[in-house]
DNA sequence: TATGAATGAGGATTCATTCAT
DNA sequence: GATGAATGAATCCTCATTCAT
């Protein structure tokens, strides 16, 4: 039972730790950037020796890698929370979007982390892996699309992806660069597309625009008053 | 006369000078990335001294912002050769697409160098500059697109030109990732989604799929039959 | 009793300790080398940690030195039952010369290792007792020799220890140089030499080849003459 | 004319340069040895920044073989000068008996250098270059001592070279050990075992086994005959 | 006694930038 | 203007040693 107990302890102190030296070093690194950023630095925040922190990360790169690890699995859980259990298509399209935005525009230090890091040899895989698990959110919410008839079945997932998430990337960018904290138009603009490039193709299962829409309730309208008539 | 011809001389040579540099660092820039190529082996690549690098440019980071310059002058340029004269408002943007996709897959060193300088104090204006002058070339299809009927007017354009290049870009990088060398489905969509989504609203304007337009033409007559019956 | 049977345990205990970090340091140093092997990897091949070392050795350089003396002592033991027991003299001389050359070339570290501890402020009398007690095989043999009338008394018996260790010391560091494993002339050679150079000087002790030759030039003389007498 | 002039002047800055960082990497290196002496004090005593050291030798290993190197090309003039022009064989020899030992006393340092450096990674051939060279002023000795007939012919000259060698390094160092600055006795001994050992064989003194076989064959024969003679 | 996590001093090396020529 | 030798700040990582448990 004690040895349970100090077992415990040991794993909770050095996750407590771990935990230490990634919150230290996040915010060394949002203060300073990949390159500029001292192991020492990270130390002295940490409260720690140097020669600690290459007890729990073998080099700085690693340490880093950790970093940008945590980011993504943070990002993915909030990503899932933010989307919701099981709501309608285009909601959770939209609540994603609208995390992704707010997020990135607040973290870009991190895409751009991920980005320096996976340039690394043999980092590439990794970074793909956290990418992948985030995006695979997005998968989920299609094929649920699909499956509910809210979206079209497509060969190329990914040609779906690459649009939503770049979309909302290049947004967050340029939003950045006119010093905006937020773009509701490209969220909107994303819903929209998705409902309508993205959406069924036959006509009775269209969700297409609007006032096409409502050229058709119209239409639809009229036959029946027609077939009523007749009758 | 002389010395007007002097003068010209001098600044040819001067001019000479800086793209010998250039060139010589575009070289060792794309050989070994942005930390990793020295001052000392552009010069040796140019042929001159390492302080006569310093007459041209203050600093590393000055010659590796003139190289992004440089960069995106070019690219500018090529790009409005690729899109050509006057052609059909799709077939431009296909056009655009299809050079920036396989351009951005062969100079993604230059991108990320751009982003990185780019994230230097004082220097995000002239990153904006460059990327406007480039997407400029997006704007003017997709207005000339709006004069043609072939476009939707709208009120925040960066919204189009956000989805179009951050699609691109995304998609080419990820391309990239699964190692691949091109990815024409991207521009396939990308034409097909301005045709649909930023395409005219009107019914008699519509260039949507050929489905798509059969279903207008047979709508159209039904209301228009049943209009007549009605009167 | 129950207190000498529980102190005996204790000393067995800590020298059953004591030899364990000797294995392993020795595992480790021929492994690594004296600057590359750490106290960690040290700790970990004997199976105890890292703190324990230091309650058996005090330093690094006190273990290291451990580490010599015991190689010392095996050594110089080893070389006593190659020697053999009573031996004729340059029997015993070839068999030391052999033995010391075999060793060496196959534990140069051990040399090297010596030298450089040795070089280590105070513990050059450590060194020199080291060797003491082994040249001091040599010094016995040469002794008995001078006894038995094979070899002649020398006032500096360190001149002839000198000429035998270094002779043997230097022609197995060129032979490794060579790549060689064995050198079987120098050890010939020194047999030779110490026969001629170092075997009795008089006339009536002269086992030397002079003498020798003089004896048969003289018995040869009588020979012919008693064949001539003969005849 | 003036460019020969400033090329000589440049050479010989860099030659002074060298001599500056050699002498300075001397000094420290004699007094710290060559795991504690720092490149910033060698930068330091030589009066240079540090950086300066790298222009010149590309690591720190690099310097301490330029300073091995050196020392061994002075040792070796020095030892041609010290032995001279034309002397008889065994005063050659003396002559660099004494010197080898006097210098080897004064420059151990040197010694255990070369062999530290000597044990790198691909550092063995040019130790054993800077050997060779210096002990082919031995050689030289032994060969025309074997023409003029003071020194006997051998198949491995090595063996008296490693004799030599061996014999006053050995002594060298253990009169260092005992607080001595010389030996001569070991120089004397050199000689009259060089004479006595090396020196040329006449037929009837011989010493090979064959001879001696030879010799006790006709003794028996002898003594056979004087046997029967008797009886 | 035994442990092993924590420490932090220590050092080689790089490279943008300067400046005397 | 052109040069390139000289500079030295800057930093990651190692590992012997300690000490709280």
């Amino acid at each position: 039972m004690a040895d349970t107990v100090r077992t415990l302890t040991r794993r909770e102190k050095v996750e407590e730790r771990e935990k230490a030296i990634l919150e230290s070093a996040r915010r060394i690194f949002l203060r300073q950037g990949f390159e500029k950023c001292r192991m020492s630095d990270i130390a002295k925040a940490a409260g720690m020796g140097e020669g600690t922190l290459y007890i729990y990360y073998k080099t700085k790169l690693d340490l880093m890698q950790a970093l940008v690890d945590e980011f993504w699995i943070e990002y993915t859980a909030d990503a899932k929370v933010a989307v919701g259990g099981n709501e309608e298509t285009f909601e959770a399209l939209s609540r994603l979007a609208r995390f992704h935005v707010e997020r990135i525009i607040e973290r870009t230090e991190f895409i751009e982390l991920t980005q320096a890091i996976g340039a690394q040899e043999g980092l590439a895989e990794r970074r793909r892996e956290n990418m992948r698990k985030f995006t695979s959110i997005f998968d989920a919410i299609y094929l649920s699309g699909v499956d509910r008839g809210d979206l079209r079945k497509i060969d190329d997932l990914w040609v779906a992806r690459d649009i939503f998430f770049g979309s909302l990337d290049y947004a967050a960018r340029t939003a950045m660069l006119r010093d905006r904290r937020d773009c509701p138009e490209i969220i909107e603009n994303m819903e929209a597309l998705f409902r309508s490039y993205f959406g069924p193709r036959r006509p009775s299962e269209t969700r297409t625009p609007n006032h096409f829409e409502a050229l058709i309730n119209r239409l639809e309208g009229a036959v029946e008053k027609i077939e009523d008539a007749i009758k």
